[in-house]
DNA sequence: AAAGTTTATGCAACCGTGTGCAAGGAAATT
DNA sequence: AATTTCCTTGCACACGGTTGCATAAACTTT
C-alpha cells in the first residue's frame, strides 16, 4: 500500500467496521445485509441499522470477487455517424436496452467491437477480465474469432437487429426485424398506390437487412405479376446525395417510374428532394417510400411514408431474456424472434 | 462455494496456475506479467509465454480489489428522444467521449443520473460501490445531493456541455459552450443580411444555455442600435411545431419581421416550412438562423445556416483532462474551459 | 577470503465480501 | 434432568490479485 493511504485517512465503511461497532463477527454482517435467513430479525435490523447510519455500501470489486457477479452487462455496438439516420435509430436502442437493464439494477458498459487504437478486441477483453455477465451484441460485423470466443466463453448473450455475417446464429438467442416483409409492404403501398415501375434504391453492402429489403421489394412485385428488371434496382450509399443524384441521372427518362421504394429514409428524402426540383410532384406524379422512420422523415413536405421498426419491443424482450438467462443459467435459445416492422402512412406513398 | 464449481470445472486460468506451471510463487508471476523492474528479464520472459499460451487474462474485479483502479469510467447523461435533434448531438458526444477514453483503455458505463424504476441515485450508486474510477457529467439536472455527494467522494470528473444550475461549479473541470457568443452570432448573420426585426424562438427551459442564446441575440441587437423588443421573443418547447406554430400566429403581421433566430435546429425548420407554406422565400424575404447543426438542416432546403458546437474537441479535451486527473491525483480544476461556437454558413440565412 | 552490495525470488499479509462447517445456547422433547 | 433439536453466530478459508519485507544467491569490494 501506498504510504499516503494512511494520511488520505479513506473513510470508506466495510463490513468489518460495523462489524466491530456491532460487536459481532463481520459474517454475521455479511448476512444480515444480504438478508440471510440464518440471522435472526432482531440482530438483522441492528446492523441494518448500523450500515444505514454508517452509509454503508458494498465494495462491487469484492462482492464480484467472492460471487463471480459483476451486475455489469456489456453491449456491443457500431459506430454511429451524424450523418446517417439510423445513428440515431441505434442510439436509441441502446437507451432501451439501458432502460431495460436498469430494472434489474444492472450496469452497461458501452463498447465497439475492438479499441480502435490497440485493435483489441473488446469484446474478447471485456468477457477474458470478467467485467461482465452478460452481453448485447447490436453489430453487423462481429469478427468470427469473436463469436467462437463468445460461444466457448458460454457467456449469456442476445444478438440484436443484425443478423450475424459469416457465423450460424441458429443457436443464439436473437431478435430480428424480418426486413423482407418491410421490403414486401412499402413496395405494396406503392403497388396499391397505382405504380407499375417502381425503382429500389438500395444500399449496396453486404449487410443482409438490405439484401433482405430488397428481396421483399422482388416478392411483392412478382405478387403484383411486375416483372423484376435489374435496371430498376440502383446500389448506393446510405446517404442524401445517392437518393438525389440517381433521380438526377434520370431525369430524362421521368417518365420510366413511377414509384420509388428507399431502403433507407434520408435516399428517400434526397430523391424527393430532386424530383422537387424537376418539378416533379409527390406523391401525385411519383410516390416515394423510405425505411427506418427517422426523425427525418417526420417534418419533411411531403411527410414520408415509411417502416418502422419496433425498437422499443426490441430492447424489452432482450432485456428480458438476457436477465432470465443471468438468473436461470439457462443459455438454450428460447428467444428467436424476427419481430414485424410497422408501416407508417404519411405523405409521400 | 457451490458443490457444482467442481463439475463444471472452471478452466479460468489464474497467476497461481502459472506460477505452478512455471515452479515459481505467484508473487513472482504478478510481477512478471505488470513488467515490475525486481524480476529477471529471463524470468518475465518464461512467464509470459506461458501466460499467453495459457491465454490468461486477469481477473478484473481482483485486481480493483487490490489497486482500487477498476479502469471504468461512468458516463451520466440523460433520456435521448427521437423527436430532438440534439439528441444525436448528444449520442455522438457520448461516442466522442468513448473514444477518447479508449486510448486510455478505459471501459465507461453509461449511466443515467437515477434510475427509472428504483429512483435510486445511479451517480452515489457507482461512486459508493466503486465502480468507476471517474465520472464524466453531461446533464442539465444534477440534483444538489448527488453534486455534493460528488463533492465528498473527491472522485476526478469533468463536467460537459450543460452547466450546472443551482450548483456552484467554480471549482470544477468543465467544457462548456459559449452559447452567448453562438446567439450573437447567428443574430449578426442577420443583421449582416439587412434584416432589423428579428424575431427570436427560444425554448421555454430554465436550462442555462437558453438563457445564454437569447442573451448573444440581445447583445447583437444593441450592439447594432436596435432596441430590444420582448414582443419579438417567443418561448416554446424544442419542437418543429413550435417553430411552425409560431409563424403562423403572425401570419397577418408577416412585414412586422424580416429575420428569424430559431435556438434549435428543428424549431427553424418548422418555421422556413410554415413560411414556404404562407408563400414567403427564405432567404430572400425572411432569412432564418437556426442552432446545433444537427443532421436535419444538412438536407432542408433551404439549407439551414446554423450554429455548430465543437463536439469533437470538447470529448477530446474532456478525456485527456480526465485521464490525466486519474494518473496524477490533482484534482485541481486546471481545464475550465468555453468554447466558442462555430458559424455554419448555408442557404437559409 | 571475509565483508558488503546488489539482484532475484518467496513469504505472508492485505484488499472486502461470501459461505461451509463447527459450536454454543436456548427451546423442545423424552 | 438429560437428551435431542433448532436457531444463531463465529471461525477460517476462499475469491484472484498486489506488495512490503525478509532472504538467498551472485557479484563486488577491500
Amino acid at each position: 500500500m501506498d504510504q499516503r493511504e494512511k494520511e488520505t485517512e479513506r473513510q470508506t465503511v466495510t463490513i468489518k467496521d460495523i462489524a466491530r461497532i456491532a460487536g459481532v463477527s463481520h459474517s454475521t454482517v455479511s448476512r444480515s445485509l444480504n438478508d440471510s435467513p440464518l440471522i435472526s430479525e432482531q440482530t438483522k435490523n441492528r446492523i441494518k441499522k448500523i450500515a444505514a447510519e454508517l452509509n454503508f455500501a458494498f465494495n462491487a470489486s469484492a462482492q464480484s470477487l467472492s460471487t463471480r457477479k459483476t451486475g455489469t452487462i456489456g453491449i456491443i455496438y457500431p459506430e454511429l455517424f451524424d450523418t446517417f439516420g439510423n445513428s440515431l435509430y441505434l442510439g436509441l436502442l441502446v437507451q432501451g436496452l439501458r432502460h431495460g437493464l436498469e430494472k434489474a439494477s444492472l450496469d452497461s458498459i458501452g463498447s465497439f467491437p475492438r479499441n480502435h487504437y490497440t485493435a483489441e478486441s473488446n469484446i474478447r477483453k471485456l468477457i477474458s477480465r470478467k467485467k461482465i455477465d452478460g452481453l448485447l451484441v447490436i453489430h453487423p460485423e462481429i469478427p468470427v474469432e469473436d463469436w467462437e470466443y463468445i460461444q466457448a466463453s458460454g457467456i449469456p448473450f442476445v444478438v440484436l437487429h443484425f443478423k450475424p455475417r459469416s457465423f450460424d446464429y441458429s443457436w443464439m438467442n436473437y431478435l430480428f426485424t424480418d426486413h423482407v416483409y418491410g421490403g414486401y409492404m412499402a413496395t405494396r403501398v406503392l403497388i396499391d398506390g397505382g405504380c407499375r415501375s417502381i425503382l429500389c434504391m438500395r444500399e449496396d453492402s453486404d449487410e443482409i437487412q438490405f439484401m433482405e429489403r430488397t428481396k421483399g421489394y422482388q416478392q411483392a412485385l412478382e405478387e403484383a405479376g411486375i416483372a423484376f428488371d435489374p435496371k430498376m434496382v440502383a446500389g448506393g450509399d446510405c446517404s442524401f446525395d445517392f437518393g438525389f443524384q440517381t433521380v438526377m441521372d434520370r431525369k430524362d427518362q421521368l417518365g420510366s417510374f413511377d414509384g420509388i421504394f428507399a431502403e433507407a429514409d434520408l435516399v428517400a428524402l434526397g430523391a424527393i428532394e430532386a424530383l422537387r426540383e424537376l418539378g416533379v410532384k409527390v406523391p401525385e406524379d411519383i410516390r416515394v417510400v423510405g425505411y427506418d422512420d427517422t426523425e427525418l422523415g417526420r417534418y419533411f413536405r411531403p411527410k414520408l411514408t415509411t417502416v418502422h421498426q419496433p425498437r422499443e419491443e426490441h430492447a424489452r424482450l432482450a432485456c428480458e431474456r438476457l436477465i432470465d438467462m443471468l438468473e436461470e443459467q439457462d443459455m438454450s435459445p428460447t428467444m428467436q424472434k424476427v419481430l414485424k416492422p410497422l408501416m407508417i402512412y404519411r405523405e409521400s406513398g
